[in-house]
DNA sequence: ATATATAATTACACAATGTATAATTATGTC
DNA sequence: GACATAATTATACATTGTGTAATTATATAT
C-alpha cells in the first residue's frame, strides 16, 4: 500500500532517509556516540524536523528494526504451514529472528531497552506488533485454536513473555558468544514459556 | 550493618537526605515536574552533588522503592513459613507487594520503566535482588528443592519474568482501577508463571 | 486557475539533562 | 601535624527535548 497523496510520500521520504543516515552513523561511530545535531546535518534537514519524526534518538533505531523485522516475517510466514504444532513453529520462528540478531547486536540491544521502558509508559502506538511479534501472534491464534495454548490469559501478554525470555537471551548470547549455545538456549526458552516454572505436569 | 567509617557515614547521609526530599517533591508536584535542578536547591546541595549519587532522575525514584522494598520483605519473611507450596507463596507474597504499590502508583510505574530498561544495559549493580526479588528467589530456592521448580532455568531469569508478569498486572490495574479484580488477575498471573502458555501437562 | 486550508518543514529561543575539569573541604592514615 | 583520599563544590559546556511562530509545499473547494 503505497502512500496515497504526494504529502504522505514526501514524509516518508524524509522519514526513510533520516533512518538510513543514521543506521549509517550508528554502524560507523556507535550509537551512543552519534548525536541528534550530527544525524540533522548529515541528513540536512532541520534539527526540529528530525525531532518532529522520532522524538528520542532510540526510536530511530526501534523504527529502521521494526522495518527488518516486517521484511524478515514476510520471508517466514511459511513457518505457519511448515510446521505442525506451536512448539516447533516457535522454534522455527526463534531461530530465524536470532539470525538476523546476530548480525545487529547493537541495535537490537538499544531496540530492546527502548521497547521495555516504553511498554509501561507509551500511549500505545509504540506498541504495535512489529513484524516477528505479528508472526509469534498469529502462531499463538494458531496454538489456541488447535488447543495447544490457553485462552484465559490474552495474547499480548503471551507475547510479552516472549520478548522479554528473547531478550534474555540475547542479552546472555551477548555477553559471552563462545560458551554460548544459542539453539540450545531458545529450545530450553521455548519450553520454558509453554510449560512453566514447574516444568511438569499439575 | 551501620557504616564503618564517618566518611562513609557522611555520604550515606546525603544520599538518604537527597531521597527524602525528592520523594517529598515526587509525591507533591509528580515525578515529571518536579528537575533535578529543584532537588538540588531543596536539598541544598550543589547539582553536581546529586549527580554524583544518581545520574539520571529515575535512580532516585528506584532507590526509594529499593528501601521500601527491603523493608516490606523484611516483614514478609513469615511467609517462607506459613505457607506450605510454592504457589501459595508466591501468592501471599505477590499480594502484600501490592498492598503497596496501591499507595505508589506513579513511583511503582517509573521504577519499573527504569528498570526494565537498564536490564539490558547495566553493568549489573543495579538489578541486585531487591528486598521483593529476594523473597522471591528464596520462595523458587525452596521450591526446587521441593522438586516444584524446576532446576533447568536459572533463578535469575524466573525472577526475571515473575518481574514482568508482575510488571504488566500493574500497568493493566493502573490504566483502570474499577473494573480491574486485582486478586484474581494475580492468581491467574502465577498460574501462567507456573504451567505456562499451554497450561496444562506435556 | 485561483483562493483557502492543511500539513510538513524550518528558524529561533529556551529549559533541562548530563558530563568534564579543577578547586575546595572533610576525613582517614601515617 | 603532614599527607593521601574521597566527597563536595563552582563553573563551564555539549546535548537533549520542547514551544512558538514563520515559511513552504501540497490538497481541496470554488
Amino acid at each position: 500500500m503505497p502512500p496515497a497523496n504526494r504529502t504522505e510520500k514526501r514524509k516518508q521520504q524524509t522519514r526513510d532517509h533520516i533512518i538510513r543516515i543514521a543506521v549509517e552513523l550508528f554502524q560507523h561511530q556507535g550509537f551512543q556516540a552519534t548525536t541528534m545535531d550530527q544525524i540533522a546535518t548529515e541528513a540536512d534537514i532541520a534539527r526540529k524536523t528530525l525531532y518532529n519524526h522520532f522524538s528520542v534518538k532510540e526510536a530511530i533505531a526501534d523504527a529502521y528494526v521494526r522495518d527488518q523485522s516486517m521484511a524478515l516475517a514476510k520471508a517466514n510466514r511459511q513457518i505457519l504451514d511448515r510446521h505442525p504444532d506451536t512448539a516447533s513453529r516457535l522454534l522455527a520462528a526463534l531461530d530465524k529472528a536470532y539470525a538476523w540478531v546476530e548480525t545487529n547486536p547493537e541495535l537490537a540491544r538499544i531496540c530492546l531497552g527502548y521497547r521495555m521502558k516504553n511498554m509501561w509508559h507509551g500511549d500505545g502506538s509504540e506498541n504495535e506488533e512489529t513484524g516477528t511479534q505479528g508472526l509469534m501472534a498469529e502462531i499463538l491464534r494458531r496454538g489456541q485454536k488447535a488447543g495447544e495454548i490457553r485462552t484465559d490469559i490474552p495474547i499480548k501478554l503471551l507475547l510479552l513473555q516472549i520478548d522479554v525470555l528473547r531478550g534474555s537471551i540475547v542479552m546472555d548470547w551477548l555477553r559471552d558468544r563462545e560458551s554460548f549455545k544459542l539453539r540450545r538456549e531458545i529450545a530450553r526458552t521455548v519450553d520454558l514459556f509453554l510449560y512453566g516454572a514447574t516444568g511438569k505436569k499439575r
